[in-house]
DNA sequence: TAGTTTTATATCGCTCACGATTTAATCTTA
DNA sequence: TAAGATTAAATCGTGAGCGATATAAAACTA
């Protein structure tokens, strides 16, 4: 018969691998982010303004799920590389818009090597790209559900 | 025909789902943990420690890959609250042994209610328990590559 | 056994994450 | 339009994480 106390060991658990992969996977990514000069949360903010210039800080902490008490002082120090640029909005004073520098449009062209290199790096025997497929899937539910942006629930409200 | 930066794009990384699904789970212990006045990091370090108590900071920092300039720093806040204490080993010098107070030992009864309350919050339409299992396979998986102790290789040397 | 290397922990500095609160601009509505 | 509510950022304090380095004990080795 099961110890009930079983529940607590590490190995049992879901949220300590989440919780180890998620740091493991920073890390994964440090020596290529260190050509860049950015850390991984700031690589993030990075994407979501690659693939759209010119949002308010409100608009990239939806994307990343951040509020803006992490959001102003990493951006800062992103202004501080001259990466990209603070402007307060002249439509609506109470919104800061955030604008890449050429300098930070060029980093993208560095970065798009990254992507490829840590999925080789992710991969293993037991790691194929089916599996890493489904799981991404999965995963994605997670966030979602976590989240409460389940669109399974948004279409019954 | 596919646009290359698109491997740039937050919904097609696997790492920023990793990187939320983590942040956000953390949160979802939050409520629980804080009737036991304690953070989801130090809550891992008891586990650890209720599973097998008297163990050096190594011995932990190895059960949750974590190093010791992140365990000194946070059994000491535990140590601050009477949850545990932290003496030298008088077989080795070197080492600090961590053992649980009776205040941490009682702490474990009001934690084993957790593990099922998270799991309940998990499930939803889309993640059943089966989905959840397989997702967690893959996870562990996942930690064992990343952190090199991939048994699979350890095998073959 | 003296000198070197390794090991265990601790310290330092920086960045992130986040709950709680503040400030200022905008919106609502009576 | 004046008063109250809402919204967008910012600020503050605390607790992680972690790279780099320091310190002291133990193990190794010539």
């Amino acid at each position: 018969m099961k110890d009930s106390a079983e529940v607590l060991y590490l190995e049992n658990q879901l949220c300590f691998p989440l919780y180890a992969a998620s740091r493991l996977t920073t890390k994964l990514y440090a020596p290529y982010l260190k050509e860049l000069d950015i850390t991984y949360p700031q690589y993030l903010v990075m994407m979501v303004l690659w693939q759209q210039d010119d949002q308010s800080v409100n608009d990239i902490g939806e994307k990343l799920l951040l509020e803006t008490n992490t959001l102003t002082p990493l951006l800062k120090r992103l202004e501080q590389k001259n990466i990209l640029e603070r402007n307060r909005s002249t439509q609506d004073e109470r919104s800061v818009v955030i604008s890449l520098t050429n300098k930070g449009k060029k980093l993208k062209e560095k970065a798009l090597k990254i992507p490829h290199e840590i999925a080789n790096s992710l991969m293993s025997d037991d790691l194929d790209l089916e599996r890493l497929a489904e799981f991404q899937e999965t995963l994605n539910l997670l966030v979602n559900v976590l989240s409460g942006r389940d669109e399974s629930k948004e279409v019954c409200s």
